[in-house]
DNA sequence: TCACACGTTGACAACGTAGTCAATTCTGCG
DNA sequence: CGCAGAATTGACTACGTTGTCAACGTGTGA
């Protein structure tokens, strides 16, 4: 393996120069400059991460921090950050948060105490539930590391943000079934520590707001993003004396649990009933009949947010700034929607 | 940050004997390593990755390589890889191999190359399709990378294996198949470069072998374990005049598919024709009806190999062995299996 | 012409750890 | 008791890079 002292070496220069050429620091005349270049590329040269590391007290490192119960969403994030990384000569860790008890702020905490001072990343990308946690991103920032939050709309100072509008987005879902007559439309919320959750019922409820259609508590049911709650929940409207004709999921594994909730009870979509999911997971595409749902450029959030985040703190002039980008959804027409029964 | 020149003045011994007892080499008395690990404890001392793999050249690293088009299965084994790493002092980090155009280890080794020399990986963690190609583990080997393989049944010197039995799995569902007494039974085939194709298939085959049930090559359909071509050869096996009454599909998103194609023309599981799949992924739960399908433990792929990965690098008195380890699988029986129809 | 600032370059030290090797202490055995 | 050989311990150094700072050249204004 060639080191800097054979690139030195070879384009009789001092160690130090070629420091300056491989991190593209200034004072350097462009004649070195190239001549270091092509020095380097011919002898294959590629700089050691750990003496890196070791002397600038920088890990070269991003991490992704996950909740242990994490599906599609935040594996395309994964494969989004990790291209942008390995571009750009940074390393993606990957970490996961298991379970906790309590406080979700402390219990952070504890877990990735060590775990900080151990890697000292250069950045941290929150995904939900974490992202959502001011308190979370706060002690990260404190402790000196970038931090990009993802699908979170609250403003922090010294985070990156990518998102996208869940509340239109909703809206554009409830407007839908509005306009194809749809009068009883029900709500399965997602986890409350999860923005989310709010953000997409907002949308559905200022919809019906403004449709003029009166809101019906009953008609919206606790859920937490996974099958199973969409399955109850499903149930549950549907053994109502007077059914919704029409379901809005918070997420398009519930509303997978809905359609099975309906084969259960001899009810298909979108004759019987119409139902609308949220992200365009795999699932999506899977169920009878195909979820119409709304897509989220998750890749893009991935690459955009560890741009971003790279950049941050690559540009440190001192003056750390916040950057929050809102990105578009795109509105997935398949086949779960309909008129409402008997229209 | 306490270093290890911190611990070594409070434990009143020189750096190299703190170095000892933290990689726990011998020649140090009881007593000493007592003192020093209290020292460390106190101090909260935690060892610089980057001096550490500056010095001792090696990275303290497990690499994961992903195909760029993964599902849960790989995310399983990812989640029980990551646990073992920190666990073990390890950093796992993931890459992706994006799409290739001809030879696969050709492609690899452009992907990989640079890679490699960057970061040097202690052990390399393969899984499908990339475990199949033996030229790949054979060349990881060759540069002196440890090497673990998930899902594959060739045996390979120098290299850590974990399996399921996919063989006998196979002919316990297509056995499953038979005693309920269906005697048309199809086969949808997974992508053609990974064994596990071939394995299930030869399982499948068998069992009709020895309960006399003439082969019929019009039942056996290429798939790609993606779900669009389970649809696909779902609604060719089902436009047949004479059309299977049971369905092996591959994988479990293929079994999905082949339900969809089933609801498409009108056919309903378990009544008018019987499924099963493979992997008991997320959606086997999800399909209507649930799928009944082979449960592999994934989460122990992961952690089983990496532990034997590390091991096999930790314990390096020069002489390299190969482990091979063959888990447990399990049936899971949900709804998508009934008599024939009409019988 | 000189003084001074500024841009360019390199010599040297330092980061925190593990490898090498020599010095010392302990052990078993004749 | 003495000695060989093993076990224990530490001093020193190398790993490859970047930070510090001094030295040098060059242009500018007085």
């Amino acid at each position: 393996m060639a080191t800097m002292l054979d690139v030195a070496k070879l384009a009789g220069v001092s160690v130090k120069t070629v420091s300056r050429v491989i991190n593209n620091e200034p004072h350097v005349q462009d004649a070195l400059r190239v001549r270091v270049k092509t020095a380097a590329k011919n002898l294959g040269y590629i700089p050691s991460a750990s003496a890196r590391s070791l002397r600038s007290r920088r890990s070269y490192q991003v991490h992704l921090i996950n909740h242990a119960t994490t599906g599609t969403y935040i594996h395309c994030i994964q494969a989004g950050a990790l291209q942008v990384c390995q571009d750009g000569g940074y390393q993606l860790l990957v970490s996961i948060m298991s379970d906790h008890r309590g406080n979700l702020v402390e219990a952070f905490k504890r877990r990735f105490e060590r775990h900080l001072e151990r890697n000292k990343p250069d950045g941290v990308i929150l995904v939900p539930p974490f992202a959502d946690v001011d308190g979370i991103s706060r002690w990260l920032t404190d402790q000196g590391v970038s931090v990009a939050r993802i699908g979170v709309n609250t403003i922090d100072n010294c985070v990156v943000s990518v998102l996208i509008d869940e509340f239109e987005a909703a809206r554009d879902l409830t407007s839908l079934l509005v306009a194809r007559g749809h009068k009883r439309i029900a709500f399965i919320r997602g986890s409350e520590d999860q923005s989310a959750t709010e953000e997409r019922f907002r949308g559905y409820a200022s919809v019906l707001d403004e449709a003029g259609i009166p809101f019906d508590p009953d008609l919206v049911i606790e859920g937490d993003f996974h099958f199973p709650t969409g399955v109850a929940a499903g149930l549950r409207l549907f053994e109502q004396p007077h059914r919704p004709t029409a379901v809005f999921a918070a997420n398009d594994d519930m509303a997978a649990g809905v359609i099975v909730a309906g084969h259960k009870l001899g009810l298909v979509a979108p004759r019987d009933f119409s139902v609308v999911g949220f992200d365009d997971a795999d699932i999506a595409e899977m169920t009878w009949p195909a979820l119409t749902t709304v897509r989220q450029p998750v890749l893009d959030f991935g690459t955009v947010a560890t741009l971003d985040l790279i950049r941050s703190f690559e540009e440190s002039d001192g003056s750390r700034v916040s950057t929050r980008r809102v990105l578009d959804y795109e509105l997935v027409l398949r086949d779960s929607v309909g008129p409402p029964p008997g229209a």
